[in-house]
DNA sequence: GTTTGCAATTGACCTTAATCAAGACAGATT
DNA sequence: AATCTGTCTTGATTAAGGTCAATTGCAAAC
């Protein structure tokens, strides 16, 4: 396996490290990390911080480092992976500004078991993790601002897994659309493919070229995607692809035109 | 789809309900979960919590439940799993005594997006979701200890996701043998199938079928499984599967003779 | 305006694991 | 011992998705 070497350059490269300034970080609706925190704490995280800003392409942490910090997204978008010697690569993740990474990570002992790459150029919060770790023992809502965004990984994780072992490839982009439709504006017509079809294709274990084809069928049954904008034949056309736990938390559920997969 | 009918019927059955006797409960080994704790938060949490024997085969939380518990296993053993309409299964963990489950579900929100089935007669401990949220927020030290649980479990899942996409089904058994190899005992060259083989064949993302022809193969490289005992022709037959994570926590790591799969 | 480069698409072909259908085997039951 | 049950194994076939290779299309660079 020639040509395709995986990157075994040290990280920490050409980035500025700012130090950080509490102000350039807008704690309110950038993180369900700091979310209910005391004025003294969310400062003691924040005074502890850095500022970096990275150049798309470029690897934040590379499978098998000792992560010192956990990252929060300023802006930018970022992918998390795992990546086998042979070069092929499972994309865990796919994030962008108020995301954070690395979060489960420096609970889990060990070195890191993936890798995390900027897909844009991107700039990048820095909490150390020791400071996370220690405070964690003292302030239980950041305790509990974690769990919940470990456990909602840990969800995002089991249903991908499911959708890779039950679904065709058809179902499972129908089913990424659905939950892009719903978490942008369930009301308009067009969804906005955050990524690059590759990586999406990927993140969702199949090759682009069967990405590529499963967007054709789906074509014929009124989902046109041209670029990066799907249009929506009529408002229900994705709920075919809709399981029971994302019905749950669709503004459509309930209506009689509401037929998630499974339910006919 | 006739036949595969997936169970509707209440869960709660026939199962004998005792209010918790903390003596019953050997808190040393039993679980990560109350490691460190204060003989007070421990005993907060153990006077809430009740024990529950279910029989094979049950149901004990379902698909969309409200979970109200957090469970340890006392003994026994319970796999938790996704379900498609269609019948399709995709098995996430396989637990046995010692392993709690539903601790990452009550951090979610909604209802719960698995299931989880007794597959051994078996018995729970208990313990109150609102009990739980409640004392992680006092209590830092249950809060990490869950962080470190659920984290752990997240790392499984992503490790389940490479498997699957990344792998052939000969590679995932061989990295699932070396895992089993690995926790039960890396000096033995015996190894133990702690579940029946349909099982973690699901686990692994393929059919019983495969999981079968995937055994003759590796028969050929001198591992044998004879029912549920697997013998290993010398104890670096398994190597070839290993992932530079994996390694990282093997007492042959860094012997002449391994060689992980990638580095060669 | 042309060239270059990369991502996406398309078609032809091939490999792999799923499917379908028997058959083997062990453990329990009588 | 004989039957039954469920699990596992084995073989033949099929279909889905991967692979390979060529092409298109767009956008940035010249």
């Amino acid at each position: 396996m020639p040509g395709k070497k995986p990157p075994c350059i040290p990280s920490g490269t050409s980035s500025e490290n700012i130090n950080a300034p509490s102000q350039a970080v807008d704690t309110s609706n950038t993180t369900a990390l700091f979310k209910g925190l005391s004025e003294e704490n969310l400062q003691s995280l924040l005074s502890n911080s850095t500022v970096r800003s990275i150049e798309s392409g470029r690897e934040i942490v590379q499978h098998g480092d000792e992560v010192k910090h956990l990252y929060v997204i300023i802006e930018g978008s970022v992918k998390t992976l795992r990546a086998s010697a042979e070069g092929e690569e499972a994309t865990i993740r796919m994030l962008t500004a108020g995301d954070t990474f690395m979060d489960a990570v420096i609970f889990m002992g060990g070195t890191s078991p993936i890798r995390a790459t900027a897909i844009k150029q991107s700039k990048l919060l820095m909490i150390p993790a020791h400071i996370i770790r220690q405070q964690v023992l003292r302030d239980g809502q950041l305790g509990e601002n974690l769990l919940k965004i470990v456990s909602g990984h840990y969800k995002n994780a089991m249903q991908q897994i499911d959708s890779i072992v039950t679904k065709t490839p058809v179902e499972r982009l129908g089913y990424y659309f659905l939950k892009l439709h719903m978490e942008q504006d369930p009301n308009s017509m067009e969804v906005e493919l955050p990524f690059q079809k590759s990586m999406i294709a990927n993140h969702l274990g199949m090759k682009p070229e069967t990405f590529s084809r499963a967007l054709k069928k789906l074509k014929s049954i009124g989902i046109d995607v041209d670029h990066e904008r799907i249009s929506l034949g009529d408002a229900y056309s994705l709920c075919h692809y809709c399981d029971p736990d994302t019905a749950f938390s669709c503004p459509k559920h309930g209506t009689p035109d509401c037929k998630p997969g499974g339910c006919n």
